[in-house]
DNA sequence: ACCTGAACACCGTTCAAGT
DNA sequence: ACCTGAACACCGTTCAAGT
């Protein structure tokens, strides 16, 4: 097979096997994995699946309906991988930690957090958190607040470090020289003015985002178990 | 002066006040507010402004900068009204709220937010909440963790009522039916495969989002509290 | 120094036409 | 039903030319 068109310009060879909206979402994922947001262009996805505009469109509503599906399968991947542990404590520092490092590991899943952040597959991250809590006896009229804020933690904590994730693939700098720049940065902040800040940047330097993310999970834990 | 061009195809009057950064700055927020992010564009800009591509250019580096600059517009104008309480308590809580109404009023912060999470006037308002940490006692060890969790919780939550205002202002509905529809679709998951989203869905209706992130802010400053 | 606006290189999306 | 790709309406940005 394999014949070269006789017509010079002839047309790209369409692609034997059928397209299907999944390949689409798994090469857009690609394509957003590989350069971020802006690598994600219909042309891009044409060129990948050697196929035309009208073919994705054919499958997919438009470039919000892939964003969307692509963060709704990176987030069924972590909620599938998750172990749970018999400590409901424990389990709840697996989920948040799982969900941090898929935002960690696909960094344009924060965008499309902020733009929509009640995606059908953190209804399952909600529902594993409100049990985990209920578990915890954690009353039923408090579960509503508490819940909510363990998740607005972990989004929010999530969506910094995936700025810092961005900036880390889009420089092609590692981690160690990206905080000595930023902590060379802040350091220049005025320390009469900012003694907080200029006191937080050596610490910036020698911390792990994980183990800080844990902590945090730990604070909101230990304020959680303050209501009875 | 202001004579009328003897040519039919003249040029449009050229502004007569000198353009600056700021009304650049100012004319941006304003589109901003009133249309959401997809509002400011530069041909937009040109046309409020009554100027050419090349003015904005000469004050403005890019885009981006113009984006960020109104970001931290709108964080300066939040820190300034600040109002402080003599108990630290009660002005963590002032200040954390102020950044909520801040981002619900003009929710494209969050999108910017989410992009550079670390603009100088979020030094502002770590240094701030670091501070009245201080205050509370929060051990010097402590602190990073501890301002680090309240900031993120106060930003995740910011982003999440950031995208629910921007709901509300593109579909020109009012809360109320807006909860509705939302607690109608939340309604149609199986209750007996997510038992607490169903409960979570009744809370919905009748919650408030202020009073619901104060008490997200208590939940944090109690586990802070916790930190000895 | 400051401004103008045609021109350029890109987008996402559509749709008549093909198989 | 499924796919092609030229065409369209928009972007942000540049730059030779004006004052």
């Amino acid at each position: 097979m394999a014949k070269t068109p006789a017509n010079g310009s002839a047309r790209t060879p369409r692609r034997k096997d059928g397209l299907s909206r999944d390949v689409i979402i798994q090469t857009a994922i690609e394509l957003l994995d590989g350069g971020g947001e802006s690598a994600l262009t219909l042309r891009a996805l044409t060129v990948h699946l050697s196929t035309g505009y009208g073919a994705i469109y054919h499958h997919v509503a438009d470039k919000g309906d892939l964003l969307s599906t692509a963060t709704d399968e990176v987030f069924a991947r972590v909620l599938t991988g998750a172990v749970v542990d018999t400590d409901p404590r424990e389990s709840l520092r697996r989920l948040a930690l799982g969900l941090f490092d898929a935002i960690d590991a696909h960094p344009w899943v924060a965008a499309e957090l902020s733009r929509q952040p009640w995606r059908p597959a953190l209804l399952d991250f909600y529902e594993s958190i409100a049990r985990l809590l209920d578990a915890l006896d954690v009353p039923a009229r408090a579960r509503f607040d508490a819940a909510g804020t363990f998740m607005s933690y972990v989004l929010g904590e999530a969506v910094q470090n995936a700025a810092n994730a961005r900036h880390l693939a889009d420089n092609g700098t590692d981690r160690a020289a990206f905080l000595d720049a930023a902590a060379a940065h802040w350091a220049e902040v005025d320390p009469g003015k900012y003694p907080f800040v200029h006191a937080a940047v050596k610490q910036l330097r020698e911390h792990d985002d994980r183990e800080q993310f844990l902590a945090g999970v730990d604070i909101v834990m230990a304020g959680i178990a303050t209501l009875r």
